[in-house]
DNA sequence: CTCATTTCTTAACTTAAGTGAACGTACCTA
DNA sequence: TAGGTACGTTCACTTAAGTTAAGAAATGAG
């Protein structure tokens, strides 16, 4: 299981054997079932998931109506967003299947930080990465329709329309599930 | 001019006058006069901005039509995302008011980063921050309909609804020109 | 100042998403 | 096994955005 992570970290860094210890003796895995909220909106956690196995989504509660945003699957990593305004977390984030995860927490993170400086150099890394994505990510939703996200969808990620329940993907998609459902029969009706 | 681009940094690290003097020696000024392009759909450019007065904008240009995707404006800094899949620019960068940026490439940033470590320091926070904000901005995004995007527009930068063309503030709210007058004129018609 | 171009608005019509309801299926659980 | 709940699909209807076209207003160049 660690070789995940390791094979994650060393698309930024390398790390030696000592180095390796010293993550693993700081006890970051965690397993959650299926529906475990890791995050509950109001909490003020500063914690950061990467997802060995499984999968796991963001979302929020507006008006009694969940709006998922995000969802992340197998080396995939979320750092929370409310890094800025320092109020309390607006979102969710739960388990959409049984899941292993890392966890770590900010403390954790600067101490190892301080034992290893290149660690700084593979958050910064990672994070204009991520930074990267996310813009190409929502220049791609803004610029494009429902119908047209789906098939996008459907070609980049076409593992997530099947593990994801569909009024899920709707809400990632910015529609209704009843839509989606129309959407994917008028799709099928154009092929033949 | 100078004090500008310091007055942000310093929100960030603390620089000595040397560091400073080091930073006006690299001659990163530049102005840009209204409509001028600074990077055109399949540059190569790794050229970061950082708006020190004035207004820029990208854009895709998509079955002959310009999306906008963003609007920067003073104390904003742009860093192009074709990080990761290093293929050329799909997108172009124009003024949208006559501007004064400061332009670096990341040679330059290279350079002032072995010079002055701390700038890595800077530019992790920075890019954890631009990352927290766009995930913010994005969930913002999917969660409302083009009417709410407007109204929340008019409440974060109600300057850029002066200062911008209606048609590029309509394809950066997802929506077409027409539609743009008549969602405004339907608010109008509800506050009466 | 005038002409040409671009930009913005309005209107009529088309298309697609939102809404509310009904129905079938699968999955629990008592 | 029976009843309940959650989920997905379908339908009819409503609402809002896309499209096409026309005209008014603002901008810019000569």
């Amino acid at each position: 299981m660690e070789n995940i992570l390791f094979d994650f970290i060393s698309k930024y860094i390398t790390l030696t054997e000592d180095e390796k210890n010293v993550l693993v003796s700081l006890n970051l895995f965690r397993s959650a079932k299926k529906g475990t909220i890791l995050l509950k909106e109001g909490q003020h956690s500063k914690e950061s998931y990467f997802v060995l196995k499984g999968c796991i989504r963001s979302y929020y509660l507006i008006d009694g109506e969940e709006k998922t945003t995000a969802f992340y699957t197998e080396m995939d990593a979320l750092t929370p967003h409310f890094v800025i305004n320092k109020t309390p977390s607006e979102y969710f984030i739960s388990c959409v299947e049984d899941s292993i995860l890392t966890v770590s927490n900010s403390d954790m993170e600067a101490e190892v930080n301080s034992k290893f400086p290149k660690f700084e150099l593979m958050c910064r890394k990672l994070s204009e990465e991520l930074l990267a994505q996310q813009r190409i990510d929502f220049d791609e939703f803004k610029t494009s329709s429902p119908e047209q996200r789906y098939l996008n969808l459907l070609q980049s990620r076409p593992d997530l329309i099947q593990r994801v329940p569909q009024h899920q993907l709707a809400s990632y998609l910015g529609i209704k599930p009843q839509s989606l459902s129309r959407l994917r029969a008028r799709i099928l009706e154009k092929k033949s």
